[in-house]
DNA sequence: ACAAAAGTGTTGCTGGTACACCCATGA
DNA sequence: TCATGGGTGTACCAGCAACACTTTTGT
């Protein structure tokens, strides 16, 4: 049932470029190119999209499979299409972008999936244009969180405030006033104050929060002016997330 | 030469969100579909994207042929590709985002070709998920506007505040402070002021400006805080720019 | 002289930054 | 009791919104 018969036909792919945090660096998830040619090369995560499924729905089943990731942070990034991208065959590719709790799916990556999880600053070459893709994500990842609280996203379930600017520090390579770091953050209202405190790294210790969902899923558009402008200034310049 | 043998291959396509203004109002370009079925409905400028090209250039080729607009502010929005959107095969669309100063090209679009400006809180139903796209077009066009100058590109090369004014409103469905808000777009200094006033429109008269394009391209993160954050809040609840 | 829109002056206030300080606890 | 990081208090300052006021010119 060919209605369109005089237009060509493609390849449509998905990407995924996979954001994670272990505590102390912002990370990428990474597997090697299984098919030939170029095989065994540094690649994101994606495939091709199935006859009845969506983009966003192809992301996250190859997600899934590749990695055993799922229900995690996910949005469409961009579209990559030069004729050329792929030297086997025309091949349309929209990327995704993922935020991930690395601690949460380190296991599984090592033994069945043979992903790997890499930091952003020792990025190897990658196949096609995908670094160009890497470097779009990184990009997104500082806009939308200097005006969103995604990097929520990327902690574990409890967390301290100290771990959080410390991933804030990694993302925008900048220093944050720890002082005013929390108060913002608490400010938000959206972070609910646990019992405990987590005694590493400090004599006096570290209240942990966890995330108050309904306020979360209620209220994404409720800015927190976390990003000082200095900070900002200079992530843009210096396209910082290394 | 096809080398991954498994795959299905889909047709690729691009749309166009294209945004004018005409000194009074938003208007949006549509065009009446010219094949069956649904032929004769409205919908956004949009084609297959051939061999050889991608769907950059595709965009840029298709506004020209279907509306003789060339070089003007243009960049992918976002891909749409759910298995069912267009009724007769599947195929994957890329939607674009232009903006586009009216005036210059109003004549040839009525006559040579049959697209038709029309205010956006009066829009027909369109095709397919055309009116999705033009939703997340709206979204987009006040984002980025908050943080970047790109409202300029719907001006004409030699315009006044007020004017320019004028379209922050519609936008943003708030009415600005004229004081302030020619204070801040001043300050900007991406503004040249001429020497010639507009004298329509008041008896005092109102310069006229131009862009300082150097400025303008070397430096468009130059945010300018043009909304104020009241207007903000209340266009992204209410939608604005209906 | 008056009306009407363009644009300037001014003031009060919000909220962000910097930095000093206090707190809790293990060693 | 000392060292160490967590967290609070506070004072200064930029920038913004509100609105009164001046300017210009056609009628």
């Amino acid at each position: 049932m060919t209605k369109y018969p005089r237009q060509k036909r493609y390849l449509f792919a998905i990407d995924c470029v996979i954001f994670g945090f272990d505590g102390t660096e912002l990370k990428l998830l990474l597997v090697k190119r299984a098919i030939e040619p170029l095989k065994d090369k540094w690649s994101l995560p994606g495939g091709f999209v199935d006859d009845m499924e969506s983009a966003d729905e192809a992301a996250s089943r190859v997600l899934k499979e590749r990695t055993g990731i799922s229900g995690v942070y996910m949005e469409q990034l961009q579209t990559f299409s030069k004729p050329k991208r792929d030297i086997v065959e025309r091949t349309i590719s929209t990327a995704y972008f993922a935020l991930v709790d690395i601690k949460q799916y380190k296991e599984q990556m090592n033994s069945k999936h043979n992903a790997c999880w890499t930091a952003l600053n020792k990025l190897p070459s990658l196949i096609f244009d995908h670094s160009d893709m890497v470097m779009l994500a990184k990009q997104k990842l500082r806009n939308k969180a200097s005006t969103q609280p995604i990097l929520f996203e990327l902690m574990p379930v409890k967390f301290t405030i100290p771990q959080l600017q410390q991933l804030y520090k990694d993302v925008y390579g900048a220093d944050f006033d720890k002082g005013n770091f929390s108060r913002k953050v608490t400010a938000t209202s959206l972070l609910v104050r646990q019992k405990d405190k987590d005694m590493n790294g400090s004599k006096k210790g570290a209240f942990y929060y966890k995330v108050d969902m309904r306020k979360y899923n209620a209220n994404t558009s409720s800015f927190m002016n976390i990003i000082p402008k200095l900070a900002m200034k200079k992530a843009t310049k210096t396209n910082a997330v290394k």
